[in-house]
DNA sequence: ACCTGAACACCGTTCAAGT
DNA sequence: ACCTGAACACCGTTCAAGT
């Protein structure tokens, strides 16, 4: 077999990405005003996870330390410990809440009525968005640092609960017969992996990283997803969506 | 909005999946035979790529540690420094080894001639099946651990080449008139998305891991992505692929 | 109730010294 | 050339003691 199709299009599109890896920003004033509250701190657990977002945002979530997120609030170090008991616990807390957030994005474009191929897409493009907005979170996730079985009751409930919403648009659709009869949680694996594809090789900087071009991989893959599984898809969905280059 | 589709569906497939996270295997006698070579290691930087990934296929990327992989070898801590500069140089010759492995397996199921949807098909099949059979090398080379700017040149090499096998095979079905006249590089970043998709949430055991199954929805995610891109594509592709359920 | 300081058992990595 | 043992600067986590 030879290999023939144009070698240059690897290249430029492929690892390549120029925007540098933000740095930790300085450290403002802020982050050591142990001077207005020295003990008991007003909301410490969220100040915790705040900072620990921060960190990750930064400097990954590989060099994310529980040691230095206490003292950069100007507290000790085993002060976390009242709030987290360890470090998967704290990551499952940024999952939750990161599930939450993914959860009230997908839910917003939403309509009541009618299902449609415009709505559809949209929703596509807030999963992208998010993760591309939120690649902390959206790593911590979906990065295999949390154990899938026995997680704390927060982040079961928060993971199936963003899930179900796409279940649900794509009842919704079926109902209204703008899609076709299939099994619904098979076509909701499809949708979720072809999103989270997206997502994931966006914030791995393995696809162009430019928001712009990111929806417009988004609104093409929703197209061409409404295509394989329209109803009479042919002419329902755009033949050239927005963002085709 | 009221949230309706059938709420069990989401507990059927979300999270579940009883398969135990695989034990170390127990430490047989071959691990410690320094008696054979107490000096000079045949070739101690393959041993020592293999053991690595073992125990990444154990232990999962996060607890694989530097120090305990040369002694489980018969040698001392410091000797894996003499073959790969630090941890992130270890990795990234796993990473290289999965795309060159992951190529191989791309390459041999794409006939000569002439492309048709089955071969596709088989090659996105192939693709889900490496990552499922070798889910250590595939969270290494997608999970964020490599910098993917400036790797080491063998990676840099190995990941493009792989990617190219897919554009290859999409800028041959287009020359045959299988697939429409979309730009090669979308497409190729929206099927490789969808499979990417289906591989990471499987490994990471947020759908189905069963073997059969992950076919099944590959076979699916294909036959729909056919549907979605294919001239005609109406009649062209199965309508009730295999392994649906 | 919440916080602190010191301690324990780990890491990745280095380096003078050995063969 | 390749390997070793000890060392350094880190981690996550614990725990008696403080307020």
């Amino acid at each position: 077999m030879k290999i023939t199709g144009d070698v240059d299009s690897v290249n430029t599109f492929f690892l390549r990405c120029p925007m540098p890896r933000p740095l930790r920003p300085p450290k403002t004033g802020s982050a050591r005003q142990k001077t207005t509250r020295p003990y008991h701190h007003g909301d410490l657990r969220r100040a915790l996870l705040e900072e620990a977002v921060r960190t990750i945002q930064s400097d990954g979530v590989a060099s994310l330390t529980l040691r230095a997120i206490g003292p950069r609030l100007g507290v000790s170090r085993a002060a976390l410990y009242r709030h987290f008991t360890d470090k998967s616990a704290l990551l499952a807390a940024v999952a939750a809440e990161g599930f939450r957030m993914l959860g009230a994005a997908l839910r917003a474009t939403w309509p009541a009525a009618p299902p449609t191929f415009g709505a559809f897409s949209d929703m596509a493009v807030a999963y992208v968005t998010f993760a591309v907005q939120h690649p902390s979170h959206y790593r911590v996730m979906f990065g295999g640092f949390l154990d899938p079985q026995t997680s704390d009751p927060d982040l079961a409930e928060a993971g199936p609960a963003a899930f179900q919403i796409l279940v649900d648009a794509i009842v919704d659709l079926q109902r209204a017969q703008a899609i076709g009869p299939d099994d619904p949680a098979q076509l909701a694996r499809y949708v979720w992996a072809m999103v989270h594809g997206v997502a994931m090789l966006t914030i791995d900087r393995q696809i162009d990283c430019q928001t712009s071009e990111v929806e417009g991989l988004a609104r093409f893959a929703a197209a061409r997803l409404w295509r394989g599984i329209g109803v009479g898809a042919q002419e329902s969905g755009p033949a050239t969506p927005v963002g085709e280059r």
